[in-house]
DNA sequence: ATATAAAATACAATCGATTGTATTTTTATG
DNA sequence: CATAAAAATACAATCGATTGTATTTTATAT
């Protein structure tokens, strides 16, 4: 027989049976004696029964699937953040159905749209660079389907969201600069109306503030932080009046190549420039010099970020509770800050 | 009214007309008039319809969802793999489910199995290190349901897949080392019944044949590539009775923590031993020496291999021809292999 | 042995969309 | 205007599993 077609009600008709007893017999249910269970599992072992779970979502109206949706799969810290997800929902018994938004406002709401069709029980969404509105969040809302952000995210009201400290983050890494001694001290900020840049951008304030160093509009560069945009800043800090003696970066991706292009004009990363990245790419570790980073751990936060989700579906909507979890970053000191004489007195 | 549970029937019954038809209109049918067609698309939008798939699969008996299974997830070669799957199945409408084996059996089997509850149309399969035969791909088999293998396959009959060419790879790599003057290349091979490292074994045994250097069965470390087996097989060739000048190692992860472990002793690279890897790793540019490497392109074996995968749905399980696509790879030359003078005279 | 409770199983509706066939409506033709 | 042909729409079964209710079987008590 066609493996491809056994179904329930095969086995019913085999055994002579009701094909919701075969239901309920697969499914463990009391309501079927130990040893007609076993004679049904028998059976279904030995044709090769396999459940769709096409029907059976159909039919309870909910799926075992999350969907999640991240600018771009090949970037370290995103497929570290998934297969933390991926960790958790096998654990819990769910799928997930992967989406890239590839940065783009208009596929992320393709995706989202996906994802309804296929009735998953909730998302998980770290938003494109596009993303400036929850408009196309509000069909999941309205469908009650529950989501969390993690990293990139919205600040909209009743949202869970599972972040790291940037403020914390951003702050410890410019401190650390000016431990090192640094005195003017110049910010790559990415697209303001993300959250996660506009608070690196407060820590970095924050802790100029506390150190009594004077805030200078013409050191913050923003950009989409692309490997570009490294090169470009760095020209620019070099075309400017005044010596920079200090550049935090709010992601590794722009330090690295501003750093080349520094080292590359004749200047001395840490010793004329002390450098602070963020995200902890691998690739920091092994550059040189190696780069002096906030380490944040995808794993961890795509792990939480589905622990809460599955607790919110688990829960039932009416009982959705929403968190933000903060998780805390920590500063990896490597070569790229080790400044030892000061640039600027 | 609830946006959740709006269907065709909910349509039909406010627009007076059966639910066949809506059906019809929304997948655009031509046995439907425009003006009826309009009506219906008008008031599926007014009330935010949403399309069951799980319905909608169930009944036409398919899917349009992929099954991917990968070692690891946050393995950039993998993540690019996906993200090339990704692409394609976006562009041709198809959903991606994401599992990983984390090179383990028992989990591949799992995730097996998750795919096929869920019905996927096809799967696309990079094995786990464990895996040695291919029952558990029986099941995909029997019930005719394709698959295509990338990088990581089983060379069993009847099958599809999409690989590079590693015996050319491997004997490009070992040529490039031989030309560049090295007398004795050892060799860092994967587990045996891979055939990728075989493959990578056997190109690399051609190179020294044709040019008549002499093969040494202590050259060659067989081990599962890891970090610490890199940093293993350099202590074992600085243990070696005769010089070692050149390195080919089957991935860059390996050669990458041998070249550091051979620095930390005193041995240079690539003066003394060059050193050539294998898969172009995002750190294999910026370590220094910057490694030479070969360049897989994981998103062009992505793509190809989701096209192939959609192309052998599309045909229907009675037209599957099973393809072997090759793809060349290409050396990147860099740092670690410019040897000047001969080490070895 | 019989009534009754409890346990086991059968029945039938349902989830939401699709699709082959039947029926009604419209259009064309003489 | 009648009628055939064509177009548009309605009907009803179906995909495979689940689940509330009904029925049958078994166990227990009298």
């Amino acid at each position: 027989m066609n493996p491809d077609k056994i179904t329930i009600h095969d086995i019913a008709r085999i055994l002579n049976i009701n094909s919701s007893t075969v239901s309920r017999a697969l499914n463990d249910s009391p309501r079927v004696t130990e040893k007609t269970k076993n004679r049904i599992i028998a059976k279904a072992n030995e044709l090769g029964y396999q459940r769709n779970d096409l029907a059976s979502n159909l039919r309870k109206n909910k799926t075992n699937t999350l969907g999640v949706i991240v600018p771009r799969i090949s970037r370290h810290f995103f497929s570290s953040a998934i297969a933390g997800i991926e960790e958790t929902s096998y654990n819990l018994g769910y799928n997930v159905i992967i989406c890239q938004s590839l940065e783009q406002l208009e596929r992320e709401q393709d995706n989202i749209n996906t994802l309804l069709a296929n009735r998953v029980g909730g998302v998980l969404v770290s938003i494109s660079m596009e993303t400036e509105n929850y408009e196309h969040f509000e069909g999941l809302r309205k469908r009650r389907i529950p989501f969390v952000f993690f990293d990139r995210h919205l600040d909209i009201p009743n949202s869970s969201s599972v972040l790291i400290d940037d403020f914390q983050a951003g702050f410890d890494a410019t401190e650390h600069l000016i431990m090192k001694g640094c005195k003017r001290i110049a910010h790559f900020s990415g697209p303001n109306h993300l959250e996660i840049y506009r608070n690196r951008f407060k820590g970095y304030k924050a802790a100029l503030l506390k150190h009594h160093l004077e805030f200078n509009d013409n050191l913050i560069f923003s950009s989409r932080l692309m490997e570009q945009d490294g090169i470009d800043n760095a020209n620019k800090i070099m075309a400017l009046p005044f010596k920079v003696d200090g550049i935090f970066s709010a992601n590794d991706v722009a330090a690295i190549s501003a750093m080349q292009q520094l080292k590359k004009n004749g200047i001395s990363v840490p010793d004329d420039i002390a450098v602070v990245g963020f995200s902890n790419e691998a690739i920091s570790a092994v550059i040189e010099p190696s780069l002096t980073t906030i380490n944040q751990s995808g794993f961890e936060i795509g792990k939480r970020a589905a622990e809460l989700l599955i607790s919110q579906i688990t829960n039932g909507p009416e009982n959705v509770i929403n968190e933000k979890i903060v998780i805390q970053a920590s500063l990896i000191e490597r070569d790229s800050s080790q400044k030892i004489k000061e640039t600027i007195k």
